[in-house]
DNA sequence: CGTCCCGTTGATCCCTATCAAATGTAGTGG
DNA sequence: CCACTACATTTGATAGGGATCAACGGGACG
């Protein structure tokens, strides 16, 4: 092997889960590794989708930029994940923009290699079909809160996934993993930084997180459940009823 | 053949193109079809995903609710489009409702065949990849808009869309090919059904369109698509840019 | 021909974007 | 080691887009 890339370092990945050793040295022997410094792009919106990627170690941000120029946060890649994957759904381009948000490492295939990997292998088509489909769940998801509920929840919400898939427990509380601004949160949960930076700075006094230049812990990760469910600021919504509640 | 289902009838739909003869003929002999009325369900959110499905003929619509008892329209199913594939993305139940908003009729199979087709025949996998990457990015594409857009912009494109894949050419303009209520194209945007009779009422009133119960025809796509793209009532909005302009 | 459902329209309120400005914090180069 | 700079964050004041509340009008269907 000419790259001397580990082959435990893919066989735990998803999308190579159950492939046999044999197709993974051959994937192994195509793979390009790839070192990010924070900041660093990976692709840009636009660009031709060339190649398809792993990241290995660090973290990600995948940026959709509109037409009027603003910014909004499609997902943050952890390792494990496989990103860049247009060419596969037949899109020529990247719709969206990948960026390090910290040291990080990927490997990268060329795109047409996608084809060689379903045909020689069905098992990674179906686990590529499973990742696409959960993000189109997750996507859903978000769809969902964007359309029916409040600032507050959404970013609690926000916050919870993000412990969830990228927290470390720390002495203080359950800490996110990677550097992540006000405005970055704003960015995911539709609102903006002023907005997400007084909701914090309340959450703050309540002792439910500890906040820092582009740091976020969570301390009490429970009375966050309560506030992503709807127990916000409103307390007579009557939570969405057909019928009007008929005293005896 | 025991159902005498044409093999023409499912040759050309996206997700069998490039699928041999031989195959298709095998899809067919297991298909169940199946007739709907309107307002009859096919599945319900939280059953388990024991069927997949494809849409002969007619319009289905596919509907979340949330845990206070909103909607969200999550899209219309197109004749010949796929639904209801939970099953192929590993997920036990759907996570969502369909029902037919007009006569329909479906083809439906067992689940535990899909796995059969994808193993008989590559070019399925890559199909159904593909129709779930359109779908991710089209809910993408959502989430953009609900985030950075105003109401009036996301019913715009809203009603386009809807013309786009379901518009037949009238006398008076392109009209929506289904019954479709207020409260539903609100359940699509992100709004509320008052919202969407107003500037329902105001487009009227500037002949871009009719409307009628459960009916909307668009008249003037162009300056529904002006609307689409911002050129809203906020007619100072500086388009969001990073450094004021400088005058020279 | 009555009843349900869909649609329309006015009045009011409030959540949150926007505008404005100060403070704090990491990094940099002298 | 400190001044300088760029960026992140905080916080107050204000305004406005839409949700919400309330009522009525109208077409379809049994």
């Amino acid at each position: 092997m000419s790259h001397s890339i580990p082959r435990s370092l893919v066989k735990n990945l998803d999308l190579f889960r159950a492939v046999p050793d044999k197709d993974l040295d051959t994937v192994l022997s195509i793979a390009r590794p790839m070192r990010l410094n924070a900041g660093d792009p990976v692709f840009q919106q636009g660009q031709p989708a060339t190649q398809f990627f792993v990241l290995l170690h660090g973290h990600l941000k995948v940026v959709q930029t509109t037409a009027e120029g603003e910014q909004v946060v499609v997902r943050y890649v952890i390792p494990g994940e496989v990103f860049g994957i247009a060419k596969a759904m037949q899109r020529p381009a990247y719709p969206a923009s990948c960026l390090a948000v910290e040291e990080s490492v990927v490997l990268g295939w060329p795109s047409a290699e996608w084809d060689r990997f379903m045909t020689s292998n069905l098992q990674f088509a179906a686990n590529a079909l499973q990742a696409v489909g959960q993000r189109l769940h997750d996507a859903h998801a978000r769809i969902k809160e964007l359309s029916t509920e409040e600032v507050e929840q959404r970013v609690a919400r926000c916050l919870l996934r993000l412990i969830d898939s990228s927290g470390e427990k720390t002495d203080d509380g359950i800490a996110i993993n990677f550097p992540i601004t006000r405005q970055d949160i704003a960015e995911m949960t539709g609102t903006t930084l002023h907005t997400v930076s007084r909701l914090l700075s309340a959450w703050k006094e309540q002792g439910m997180v500890l906040t820092g230049r582009k740091r976020v812990t969570v301390r009490k990760v429970d009375d966050l459940i309560r506030l992503a469910e709807g127990a916000g600021a409103c307390s007579s919504k009557p939570a969405a009823r057909k019928k009007p509640v008929e005293p005896a």
